[in-house]
DNA sequence: CTTTTCTCCTGTATGC
DNA sequence: TGCATACAGGAGAAAA
């Protein structure tokens, strides 16, 4: 599932690729990859004709082409997206969503996705350089306006769990929940615990240890890139074999040999050491 | 305002 | 073999 690293191994694909080329004509298939797009996948697909693609930026799992200096296309992955550079005889995926032909004669971009809660759309660009569509996301720990000591004074003041922050994206952006699985089993902390019961310290521990893991797996998924393949498979493919929480349930935990257990939180799987990470001893209120 | 739950989607795995 | 069900989970709308 594409995280922060994943998504930025994608960028780097399309800052090589994609990035100085002119859009000839795109073609978005169906109307649910442009649903974020409020004039809809025809005025998408028209106002994407002839624009200069002139970089390619991120913030947490948010990715986007800045068009002509000052429009941006907005791509979330979703679930299952992923951005393929491949010459145009190609066939074409079955759950091809979007397709871009450039006025060279290079390879083609196309948006594939299976599950479908990625998508494309268009929004002006702010002097900052973000996208109005991506105000609402906050910095992720990797660009220089992250300011880790106010995450974590918001943190601290919150009544819920401290994986639910984590995977709060206007608190800190990027987190999925991979890593913040990662990040709990590294600072020894019980996902269900609260934020407003841990300390600052510790709070900036959890954060600290989401920022490296992430660094980490960046690491690795940059070394997978295929000149042709923008890839999205970083945490399944490569560095699930560093991942010492995530779906490692009834195996001994890499600390201190207990079993690690799975539970379920926000509709999702959770990974932990019963030993390492205690639960907390007063169970939240429902 | 803050916090939580629901919903979107489809391929894969599992159980009866 | 076939059918039903669980699961994967990001993010935004809706509800509390």
């Amino acid at each position: 599932m594409p995280e922060l690293p994943e998504v930025e191994v994608v960028r780097r694909g399309l800052a090589d690729h994609v990035v100085g080329r002119c859009v000839q004509r795109a073609e978005i298939t169906g109307p649910r990859v442009a649903r974020r797009h409020v004039a809809g996948a025809e005025d998408l697909a028209a106002r994407l004709q002839g624009t200069v693609v002139t970089g390619a930026a991120r913030r947490g799992k948010y990715l986007w082409l800045v068009l002509d200096g000052d429009e941006a296309l907005i791509i979330h992955l979703g679930m299952s997206g992923q951005m393929l550079v491949e010459p145009a005889e190609a066939p074409r995926e079955k759950h091809l969503h979007a397709l871009f032909v450039f006025a060279d004669d290079g390879p083609q971009l196309r948006f594939v996705d299976q599950r479908t809660f990625g998508g494309l759309a268009l929004s002006p660009l702010a002097d900052d350089g973000i996208p109005e569509a991506v105000r609402h996301i906050a910095p992720d720990p990797f660009e220089a306006s992250y300011d880790q000591r106010a995450v974590i004074r918001r943190m601290k003041r919150r009544e819920s769990a401290v994986k639910r922050a984590l995977l709060d994206q206007s608190l800190v952006s990027g987190i999925g929940n991979i890593y913040a699985d990662e990040a709990l089993w590294r600072a020894k902390v019980h996902g269900e615990r609260l934020c407003s019961a841990l300390t600052k310290p510790t709070l900036g521990r959890i954060l600290g240890h989401a920022t490296e893991v992430m660094a980490e797996a960046l690491n690795q998924g940059g070394t997978s890139f295929d000149a042709l393949y923008v890839n999205v498979n970083g945490a399944s493919g490569y560095f699930d074999r560093s991942l010492h929480a995530y779906g490692r349930a009834g195996t001994p935990c890499d600390r201190c040999g207990s079993l690690m257990r799975r539970e379920h939180f926000m509709n999702r799987s959770s990974y932990s050491c019963p030993a390492c990470q205690p639960r907390p001893r007063t169970r939240r209120p429902r």
